[in-house]
Formats: C-alpha cells, structure tokens, sequence
DNA sequence: GTCTATAGTGGGATAGAC
DNA sequence: GTCTATCCCACTATAGAC
C-alpha cells in the first residue's frame, strides 16, 4: 500500500481509529477494535492503510492540523502591534486548551518519535509556526515550546499535586519567558 | 508478596531489571528476560516480587533518588548566597546530565502516572526540593520543572532538529525563567 | 525458593478464495 | 475490496511438585 494514495475509505477509518483513540485511549486503538467499529474484519483494513504505524501517522498529521489551526487562530484574534508577552500568554492558553480537549491526541502528536517520513512535508513547521512568530527567535521559541509541553503533559499525566495552583505555574512561566 | 519487605534476593532482581532497562529500553524489560539474565525461571520471580508494576516501582525509587543525589550535590557546590538565577542553571545542567545519563530510567520516572502509593514517603518531595529552593515559590517551582521536563523529554525524543541549539534554548530558559 | 507446565490474553499481520 | 482461516508472536501470571 502506497503512502499518499487518498481514498474515502481510508478516511473513513482514519475517523473512527479518532474516535476509539479518544474516547477510549491507545490502549484500545487494535487494528481489531477498529475493524469492528466499521463493521468490517481486521485484515480488509490492511487494504486501506499499510500497517498500524502509517494509521498513526494520519492521526499525528490531525493532530498536528489540529493543534496548529488552534494556535493560529489564537493570533489572529490579537492586535498586530499588541505586546508580545500578551500574545504568548494567549498562544500558551490556547496550546492548553487544544490539548486538554483532545488528550490522547495530544499524546500520540507529541510523545516518542514523529514519524516524520509520513507526515505531509512542512505540516510540522506550520502548527510551530505561531510560537516561532511571537517568540520571535528560534531558541526562545524552543524553551517556549518545551514549557508548554511540560506543562501539559505534567498536568494529562496527574504529576501536580491536587493542591497545585496550575494556572499560576502557567501565569509564572509565561509572564517571565522571554520573547522578541 | 507485602510490599516492603526488603531481601537481598529482591535487590538483586531490582539490580539486574535496571541493566536490562538502561541497555536495552523498556520494551525489553520483560519477566522472562529478567529471569534469564538472573539464570532463573520467570515464575520464581514472583515469590520476591508481587508483580511487574512493583517492580517498575522499585526502578522509579531508584531513579528519584539518582536525580535527587544529581540535583542536591549540584546545589552544595554553589555559594549559598550567590545568584538565584545561576543556581538555577546550575541545577539545570545538572537535570538534564542525569536525565541524558540515564534516559530509559528517566522516562520510566518522569512519564505516565506515578505510582505514589508504592513509593517511599516523601521521597518525591525530597528529590524536588532543590528547585523549590531555587525559586522560592511553588508555582516558579512547577514551572520551571516543566520547562526542565520539556527541554528534556523533547530531547530524549529527537523532537529538536538536528539544527537546533539545544544548549543555547537552554540558556534562553534558565536565564529568563524567575527565580526567589 | 526453585522448578515444570501451562493457562489466559492479546496483539499485528498474511494467504488465498470469492 | 471483502471475507475466512490462521499464523506467529509476546507477555503476565498461576498451580502444584520438589
């Protein structure tokens, strides 16, 4: 199965392998439960997708899509002379947001290695795009991006504990990180 | 199998679990291999140890206290009325060294939920008490953990191009991120 | 405390007929 | 493009003898 062919089909199982990933989690997301989802026996799908890892890597690229159409238009909805610290504040509150919305998503784009050789070319650098504009720097940008997924992954993973005020480690980061 | 019961025997399951997850990564940890390596029958492990979660918790303890004894020795060097922001990046480098050092362990610690009730008491308080220290506050504290974590596990993941300054976002953190 | 034997579960993936 | 049948893999964990 070649990598780019599109295919309704495949789209449609794309979706539902969405669907099983977040609502139920990875733990679920068998090529088998998916299968059953859309009525069909596992190996048809082996018609449609190459294997489970080029499945994921149509998911990573909805999540990456995802996430970058949340911060970009976190951006446009901000004066284009406003402080930058201001519009990291919002990027960062937007970034949270996507993520806690859609958390296995989240994990799926973000943790282990990007199967870069599978995602549409320049889709990586769009979703990163926004922090890059507003940090104004490639460094800042990257310390930028790490707190941010610090944060999130920390607070998906439960390691704050109950008594963690996390909007005020947000608040503390952001208002001290430094940007253009 | 109670859960503390200590044993030499136990010590050196615990021993030989942590070889095979630093040389060999996690999906390589398995009950049979441990046994093998030990020149044993995978089933008699479990007379010393109740199952694997307990024994993951026995390498996450090893691994909180291996970046607590990095983090607190990174501390006792310094001047203790010198600048809060080079301590910070002092207990900076001193994270991310143990984390490259031992980046299957520190995965195992760091990510997913942590099993508490399986820990020691306090021992996770203990080992972030020098970034407490350093920033003065809880939620500087958090924040500056997360942009440590991030900083890291984006690293260990191969998420920075090779382009990228990993030092120099480093600096670009510590240097903007408050302290006490 | 060690063994043998094995249960029980689940997963990804392929061959070949229709 | 879908099916049936099946393979092969790997793992955790338990029962019961010694």
């Amino acid at each position: 199965m070649s990598l780019t062919v599109p295919s309704a089909r495949r789209d449609e199982i794309v979706a539902a392998a969405r669907q099983i990933l977040e609502k139920e989690g990875p733990s679920n997301l068998t090529m088998r439960a998916l299968a059953e989802r859309l009525e069909m026996r596992a190996p048809s799908l082996y018609k449609h997708v190459a294997d489970k890892d080029e499945l994921e890597a149509l998911l990573i690229a909805e999540a990456l899509r995802g996430m970058g159409e949340a911060l970009h238009a976190a951006l446009e909805g901000l004066p284009s002379r406003g402080s930058k610290k201001r519009a990291l504040a919002t990027l960062a509150r937007a970034y949270r947001t996507w993520a806690l919305a859609h958390p296995h998503l989240y994990r799926l784009a973000t943790e282990g290695e990007l199967p870069r050789a599978l995602l549409p070319d320049g889709l990586e650098a769009w979703t990163a795009e926004p922090l890059v504009r507003v940090t104004g720097d490639a460094d800042r940008a990257r310390a930028a991006w790490a707190f941010a997924h610090g944060m999130t992954i920390l607070e998906l993973d439960g390691r704050f504990p109950p008594s963690a005020d996390i909007d005020a480690a947000w608040e503390a980061g952001t208002a001290s990180l430094s940007v253009a």
